[in-house]
RNA sequence: GCGCCUGUAGCUCAGUAUGGAUAGAGCGAGGGAUUCCUAAUCCCUAGGUCGCAGGUUCGAAUCCUGCCAGGCGCACCA
C-alpha cells in the first residue's frame, strides 16, 4: 500500500537543514525538537534557549545566526528569527500540490502509515456476560475500538479480543439464577436472574452452598453444570452484548472464552508454576504469591491464586489467557476499568513468574457515574447502552425532520442512526480515559459544537457540493492546478489535511483516541471556515473552481478518514 | 491509613509525553451574519490566583516536594 505523510516530509526537511546549520555553527550533538509557532509566525519553530549556555550568546543572537544560514529547499520557503525562535515557513503551493495529489490518490488509505511488522492483540470490553451493557462499560469498547482502528491505520496488525468470563462466581451465579428464576417469590422485583440469584445467595446459606458447589463442578468440567453456565453466558452475549456492540459500530475479531483455559488444563499449569515460585506461600490451604519483592517500594501484598477448596481465581485464569495470548502476538494492550489496577498487577507478576518477560500494556479508564452517584444495576440506578441508542436515534430523527421535510422516513432513519451513534461515540471518545465522566443526557445527545454531528455536517457539506457539481454538469477537477490555492482559508485547510498522518502517528504512539477526536473537530472547523470564505460552485474562474472542487473532495476524504478512526459514519447528506 | 488516578473560564474539556512566544475550544451569557454551495454553520464581546504552598529553572499549567478536595482500589469477587 502506498502511503504519504506530507507534514512528516516537511519536518524531515527542516530537521535535515537545521542539523546541517547547527553542525556548521559548532553545536554538536544537539537534540532537535520542533515546536509549532503561534499563528502567522510560521509553520515550524525551533527554539534556541538550550543552545545559549553552549554558545555563551543570547538565544536571540543564535536564532539570527541560524536563520541566516538555513538553506531553502523544496518545502522551506522562508526562514526568519523572531526573538529566540527560528521560524520556518513552508511553500504553501508545494505543500498543496503534494497534499492534494496524495489525498485524492490514496482516498480511504490516506493517513495510513507504512506497515509495521508487529501484531498487537488489543483486548477490550470483556464485560461479564451477566447483564446488558450499561454506559459505564460502554466506555471500554469505544476507547478500545477507536484505538484498534488508529493502530491499524498506523500500520500495525491488530486483532481485537473480548475475554468472555464464563467461569467464576458471577457466571455461575447467573446460571444458578436462571435455574431458580421460576421459583422466586411473587413479590420479587429483581430485574433478572443474575440480580435475583446474587440477592438470594447472600441471604440464604443453603443457596450459597449450592451455588459454590456448582462452581466446583464447573472447574472440574462436569458436563451438566458446564453446559448450564456456558449457555447462560452465551445467551447474554448473543442477545444483549453482541447486539449493543454492533449497534455502536464495534466488531470484535475474537471472543475468547475463559472456560477454555480451565478445561484444557492450562490453568492447572499456571497454578503448578506459581506454586514452584520461591515467593509462593500458603495460608489455611489457599495459595498466594508474596507481592512485596515485585513492588518497587516493597509494600506488602498477597496475590491469592488458588482457593482452599482447590478452585482457581480470576487472575489465575487471566494469566493462563495471557500466556496463550502471547503465543499469538508481539504486544498486548488491554482496556480496563480503573478498578482492575490491582488485578492487572497480579497478572503481570504471574506472567513474570511463569517466565514471560512481557506484560500487557494497560489503558485504564475512570468510571462513568450518574449525577445521582455511582451506577448500580442492583439499585436500578443504571443507563443501558440500548436505551441510550434508542433515545439518541429518536432525538436525531427529530433534528433531521426539522431540517429536511422532504426526506422519506427511511432516509431520515438512516441519517438519524449515523448521527445518533456518532454523537454517543464522539462524546465518550473525546475525553481522555483517566478522566471520570458524569453521564448527562444533554451531553450524550449533544448535536452541536464539539460533537460528531458537527463533523458529520462538514462532511455532508463537502459531499453536497460535489454532488451538486455533478448535477449542474460541471465537469470534475481533472487537471486542477493545486498552486492556485492562495486564500488563507484554502491554505489552512491544506495544512490541516497535511497533518493527518502525523496525527495518526501521534494518536497511535500515545494510545490516545481522544486526540483523534480533537483533530477531527479541528478539521471540521477549518473546513467550515473555508466553506464560508471560498465559494466553489459559484466561483466564476474555471481554473479556481476546479482547484476548489479538488480541495472539497480532499477535505471530504480527510474528514471521513478521521471519523472512521473513531468508528463514526460519514453521511453524504444530513 | 496505604497505593494509583483526577483537579485549567459559570459548566464540559484540550494543552502536561519532550518546560518556551499573548493558556485554547465547546456549552451557557451578550451582540451580529442567511438575495450566496445545508445556519447541525460562521463572526465579535465578556469570562482564568491553571486546587493550595514551597522548590528547581533564564523560563513552570507542564518537572520535584508537601498539603487539600474528589474518584478507584487495598477479598480464598470479577
Amino acid at each position: 500500500m502506498r502511503t504519504l505523510n506530507p507534514l512528516g516530509i516537511c519536518k524531515e526537511e527542516v530537521m535535515t537543514s537545521l542539523a546541517k546549520v547547527l553542525a556548521g555553527l559548532g553545536y554538536d550533538d544537539v537534540k532537535i525538537t520542533l515546536d509549532t509557532p503561534p499563528e502567522n509566525l510560521g509553520d515550524i519553530a525551533f527554539s534556541c534557549f538550550s543552545l545559549a549556555p553552549l554558545a555563551k550568546k543570547t538565544p536571540q543572537k543564535i536564532a539570527e545566526e541560524i536563520a541566516d544560514k538555513i538553506s531553502f529547499g523544496e518545502i522551506i520557503e522562508k526562514c526568519e528569527s523572531s526573538g529566540p525562535y527560528v521560524n520556518f515557513h513552508f511553500n504553501s503551493k508545494k505543500l498543496a500540490e503534494m497534499t492534494l495529489k496524495g489525498v485524492l490518490e490514496l482516498g480511504d488509505d490516506y493517513g495510513c502509515l507504512p506497515q509495521v511488522d508487529r501484531k498487537i492483540i488489543l483486548e477490550h470490553t470483556s464485560a461479564n456476560p451477566t447483564d446488558k451493557l450499561h454506559i459505564g462499560r460502554a466506555r471500554n469498547p469505544i476507547i478500545g475500538d477507536s484505538l484498534a482502528r488508529i493502530l491499524r491505520k498506523a500500520g500495525f496488525t491488530v486483532e481485537t479480543q473480548y475475554y468472555v468470563d464464563d467461569m467464576g462466581k458471577q457466571a455461575v451465579t447467573l446460571a444458578y439464577g436462571i435455574e431458580i428464576w421460576d421459583k422466586r417469590p411473587a413479590d420479587d422485583d429483581s430485574l433478572g436472574p443474575y440480580q435475583y440469584a446474587s440477592k438470594a445467595v447472600s441471604e440464604n446459606k443453603e443457596m450459597e452452598t449450592t451455588r459454590d458447589d456448582w462452581l466446583k463442578k464447573l472447574e472440574k468440567g462436569e458436563p451438566e453444570i458446564t453446559d448450564k453456565v456456558r449457555s447462560a453466558c452465551a445467551r447474554v452475549m448473543d442477545e444483549d452484548i453482541f447486539l449493543s456492540l454492533s449497534r455502536i459500530n464495534v466488531a470484535v475479531d475474537k471472543y475468547v472464552y475463559e472456560s477454555q483455559f480451565v478445561l484444557d488444563g492450562s490453568v492447572d499449569k499456571v497454578i503448578a508454576g506459581l506454586k514452584e515460585s520461591q515467593h509462593c506461600d500458603e495460608e489455611e490451604g489457599a495459595y498466594f504469591i508474596d507481592l512485596m519483592p515485585f513492588r518497587e517500594r516493597k509494600e506488602e501484598g498477597k496475590f491469592f491464586f488458588q482457593r482452599s477448596d482447590g478452585t482457581s481465581l480470576y487472575a489465575t485464569r487471566d494469566i493462563a489467557y495471557h500466556l496463550w495470548k502471547y503465543e499469538h502476538c508481539d504486544d498486548a494492550i488491554n482496556i480496563l476499568g480503573e478498578d482492575h489496577k490491582l488485578e492487572s498487577e497480579y497478572v503481570a507478576v504471574g506472567l513474570k513468574i511463569m517466565g514471560l518477560e512481557k506484560a500487557p500494556e494497560v489503558i485504564f479508564y475512570s468510571f462513568v457515574s450518574l449525577p445521582e452517584g455511582r451506577m448500580s444495576t442492583r439499585k436500578g440506578k443504571v443507563v443501558f447502552v440500548e436505551d441510550l441508542i434508542d433515545e439518541a436515534i429518536e432525538r436525531a430523527k427529530a433534528e433531521v425532520k426539522k431540517r429536511r421535510e422532504e426526506l422519506s422516513e427511511e432516509k431520515v432513519r438512516e441519517i438519524a442512526e449515523k448521527v445518533a451513534i456518532g454523537a454517543i461515540r464522539f462524546n465518550i471518545a473525546r475525553v481522555q480515559a483517566e478522566k471520570k465522566i458524569v453521564f448527562k443526557w444533554e451531553d450524550a445527545l449533544n448535536f452541536e459544537g464539539a460533537s460528531a454531528p458537527f463533523i458529520q455536517y462538514s462532511h455532508a457539506r463537502a459531499s453536497s457540493i460535489l454532488r451538486k457539481a455533478k448535477e449542474a454538469g460541471i465537469e470534475g477537477y481533472e487537471n486542477y492546478d493545486p498552486t492556485l490555492s492562495e486564500h488563507p482559508s484554502e491554505i489552512s485547510l491544506v495544512k490541516e489535511m497535511a497533518s493527518f498522518p502525523e496525527t495518526v502517528k501521534e494518536c497511535a504512539e500515545r494510545r490516545s483516541p481522544h486526540t483523534m477526536a480533537a483533530h477531527a473537530y479541528a478539521c471540521a472547523t477549518i473546513f467550515n471556515q473555508f466553506y464560508r470564505d471560498c465559494p466553489v460552485l459559484a466561483c466564476e474562474d474555471d481554473a479556481l473552481r476546479k482547484m476548489r472542487l479538488a480541495l472539497v473532495d480532499a477535505g471530504r476524504i480527510v474528514l471521513k478518514n478521521s471519523l472512521f478512526c473513531l468508528g463514526i459514519e460519514a453521511p453524504d447528506e444530513m
